[in-house]
DNA sequence: AAAAATAGAGCGAGCGCTCGCTCGATAAGC
DNA sequence: GCTTATCGAGCGAGCGCTCGCTCTATTTTT
């Protein structure tokens, strides 16, 4: 279990994951067994990715609370009865579905210890959220525009992985402040500025996408900008 | 740093948006005549005003979809007859609001023909781009949100105002390039990269309210990393 | 008293979810 | 080895409820 050393480029990043992806599913089966009627593990896992993609697919057109159980049952091909054996409700659906995220996420992203100058890790975090989001724009979309609307816990739980995810940030500004790689002043706000444009990726990946321009282009870009941000911020 | 005509501070902005506010929803009525059932200007001024501001409240909240038209007649304390004597439908609605915020923008982002140097002319559309969206958030909150679930005619619309704006700073950038203040390779792509962080402003303000950063302070520090990426773009 | 604005009960459609049932595969009994 | 009993997965009409919207009676304005 090791993320790709530095980065071998973005299918190689991709192939990996989707190979994993029965496992990643495996493990919110584990996690919601209770309110999985069907036993055979192998069925549900088959069935839950066939849910996964199609609640992802329908919402992000026309929103969840939009999209009808009906709508779902038609498009997965499973009848309304048989659903409900696998979602309890519609609501747990939700909650299992940023359980298959969560899973996918925290199994991907991580710091190789092997990456020490603060300016190769911070450009390893900026690649591989990229690359991360690319393989599962959908669930990003998704749980970036449907947030607003879950209840209380699983906001704040979503908010609260927002706010990591800057933290690192800050945090590797912050070493690159303190060994003079980055003539940064406010780190915090500095990163709050760079996870915008890592969120560009997944939700305005169209514009690209008509552009021609790829993942790896766009890290590529990305990533430049941000570093002439840090290096001209000594002038003013 | 400010031209006379350019800024004078946000507070100054905000009082000549919020004077004109009539003005405005008159515009409104004007061009949904055919739709309102009530004659009388200065009614229906005072409350479309209502029904736009309990409309994007909730549905900032809950999502439009979501938001019932109960619920909006309870908040605005309009019955539910009355309130349709107003709207035509909820549908009607929606393009009552949308028409109200291009009203507002059109009429306040344009950029004074005393600015001549290129990077004047693009600080001062950053910075009255952050502050339109300050007095507007709930519109540009919504816009953003809700455009994915609008009909195709209307989606493309909003998707078509959002590349003018990227298009104008990309013309921006062009200038400065031609006459060699901005050492920048791709302006389209940086346009796009400088796009979000104006966005920013408008969908993640709790997060700088929570830090006690203000309007001014965010258009400072984010107009300074714009210029620094812009100006460390030649060493890479 | 005429006209304009408001009120809120009521309508059909569509929602999330349930429940009694069928069916095919496997296990148990002989 | 054939029959019978058991089980889990799948099905879809139907329930209670809320939705967007309408319509007529009533109040307010002029």
């Amino acid at each position: 279990m090791t993320t790709p050393s530095a980065h071998a480029g973005y299918p190689a990043f991709h192939r990996q994951v989707c190979s994993r992806r029965d496992d990643y599913i495996r493990e919110v089966f584990a996690r919601h067994q209770e309110a999985i009627r069907v036993k055979k593990e192998s069925v549900v896992v088959r069935k839950l990715a066939a849910i996964f993609d199609k609640t992802l697919e329908i919402s992000n057109r026309h929103g969840f609370q939009a999209m009808s159980v009906r709508d779902l049952s038609e498009a997965t091909g499973i009848s309304m009865g048989s659903l409900y054996s696998y979602i309890e409700s519609k609501e747990r659906l939700l909650g299992m579905i940023l359980t298959y995220g969560h899973v996918v996420v925290d199994h991907t992203l991580r710091i190789p210890e092997a990456l020490t100058g603060p300016r190769e890790r911070l450009h390893h975090v900026l690649r591989t959220h990229v690359y991360i989001t690319e393989v599962m724009q959908p669930w990003f979309y998704f749980s970036y525009m449907e947030s607003r609307h879950f209840d209380r816990d699983t906001r704040e739980q979503t908010i609260a992985g927002e706010l990591r995810t800057e933290r690192l940030i800050a945090d590797l500004l912050d070493e690159g402040v303190a060994q003079a790689v980055f003539p940064v002043r406010d780190t915090g706000l500095t990163a709050a500025l760079i996870k915008p444009l890592l969120q560009e990726w997944y939700l305005k990946r169209w514009k690209y996408r008509r552009r021609g321009i790829g993942v790896d282009d766009y890290a590529d870009r990305m990533i430049a900008f941000v570093d002439a941000a840090l290096n001209g911020a000594a002038e003013t």
